[in-house]
DNA sequence: AAAAATCGCTAACAATTGTTAGAGAATCTC
DNA sequence: GAGATTCTCTAACAATTGTTAGCGATTTTT
């Protein structure tokens, strides 16, 4: 739909186009916002695999937006243990709550070989306190991250181990089609198995023979790094997914 | 240390100081945003134990700020198992995040006769609207709520049992010191082992072991409804307890 | 293209945690 | 204060999940 963002005419080949577009969703942007966002100083970065983007302890500078590839949000235990606390998905803002409380109390890290715009945290606090509707949708955007929280307590502390794996798949292929992620219902997935053991909470051998069991009950087909859900009403189900908690239709306008 | 909040001579016997009092410290609230906040129309409701604050599915109208007693925010499972979510005490806000996002999508109950103080969600909204000292308190309460979500998804995620159940004891009890809850030690603990078995992830049957290991190791004496750390250092060790999370020194003044 | 490293998978066994059931203690209600 | 209810605690047993180890397969590096 050309021209739906007023003189944003470049929001297509803009890299910030994709947040101006889901914010859009969120708050009702004036013309005048769009370009506010559109003209957010930034800087083109690209990570590695398993690259820091923000780091435990580090005072925040600057805010990470995701362009392209995953990434993850992780808390180490002093044992060495860790838990992934969450996946980030292009188009989303890795870490706008710590570019309010300073210094990051975990880390984010790339999943695949990824690439981000790095905002100086000052100019998103200008835009946080001179533009209400920018402001709804930060607002917004972190409620929903606080929600996605919540859903994982829940997912790692009461679901079954076959619940937990599909739930995870179930969130993220939904969240990933919200932004035209993936074809034909078949999605990039990089995790590892033992990433998925850490954001589940088990072993990685026992992931293994949880999704043997998914696998065997023809819900998913998950080979190299794609993930392909066979059956959405049945994984669903195993995994007590209601995506109500996303909160996709949320919008302040 | 009177006349530091200014003109907001009442303080002290105001049902809402306690909420200006903590707001205080994440943000500079002038003289004005001070009596803003204890000018809020409110209602003072108590709840029976168990009573519902916030209903999964319902419209937030409104907004309800702890005065006494504490509640708990839980998911429910197809399956009628549950999780709990957050534990929340005397001078919080229960559902700051419903008041924007509009339809809960989890419940807030109490946990003991408590009382609370109903604002109207549209009352909250003009002051986040108008003076910024307060949105920012506002922005920091649902940070350090997200926070404290993570570090849950942690515990139930990837610590033992020992460790879960240590770990919420000593969130609790730095929480509720930071509010003068309790005396040399001695809190108020109105959980039932089922209720810490859900929040903790485990059953109740292994809560009980689990507390039993705690006390035979010195660690706690809870009785009746009472909790007291007989050692502290103790506790924290076995529940990897670092309080960072909680960024009790947070504040953008 | 070969070598090295990572990853997926399996098996046997061990440890933790859950289940069911019931008795005693504490608390609440009338 | 007696009765009812809820809560704590224990025991025996079952199920789930973790551990350790190792072999192929796949991917990455050189």
């Amino acid at each position: 739909m050309p021209g739906l963002w007023g003189n944003c005419a470049l929001i297509e080949y803009h890299p910030l186009g994709p947040l101006v577009r889901r914010w859009s969703a969120f708050a009702d942007l004036s013309p005048d916002d769009c370009s506010a966002l559109l003209n957010l100083p930034h800087m083109r970065k690209t990570y590695p695999k398993e690259g820091y983007l923000v780091r435990e302890g580090q005072e925040a500078v600057d805010c990470a937006l995701l362009l392209s590839g995953y990434a993850f949000r992780q808390k180490i235990l002093r044992d060495g243990r860790r838990q992934i606390i969450s996946i980030h998905i292009p188009t989303e803002f890795v870490d706008l709550q710590n570019s309010v409380i300073g210094v990051a109390d975990h880390s984010v890290q790339s999943l695949n070989h990824c690439e981000a715009a790095i905002i100086p945290r000052r100019a998103l606090i200008e835009l946080h306190e001179k533009r209400p509707a920018i402001r709804m949708a930060m607002w917004i955007e972190t409620l929903i991250d606080a929600a996605i929280f919540r859903e994982w307590v829940v997912n790692v502390g009461r679901r079954t181990s076959k619940a937990r794996v599909a739930h995870l798949l179930c969130e993220l292929a939904t969240r990933l089609e919200k932004i035209g992620g993936g074809q034909d219902g078949e999605f990039e997935f990089p995790l590892t198995q033992e990433q998925l053991a850490d954001a589940t909470g088990m072993t990685p051998v026992h992931t293994n023979r949880t999704l043997q069991a998914l696998r065997k009950a023809g819900l998913i087909q998950l080979t190299g790094r794609s993930l392909k859900i066979l059956d959405w009403p049945g994984l669903r189900e195993v995994g007590d997914f209601d995506e109500m908690y996303l909160h996709h239709a949320v919008s302040a306008k």
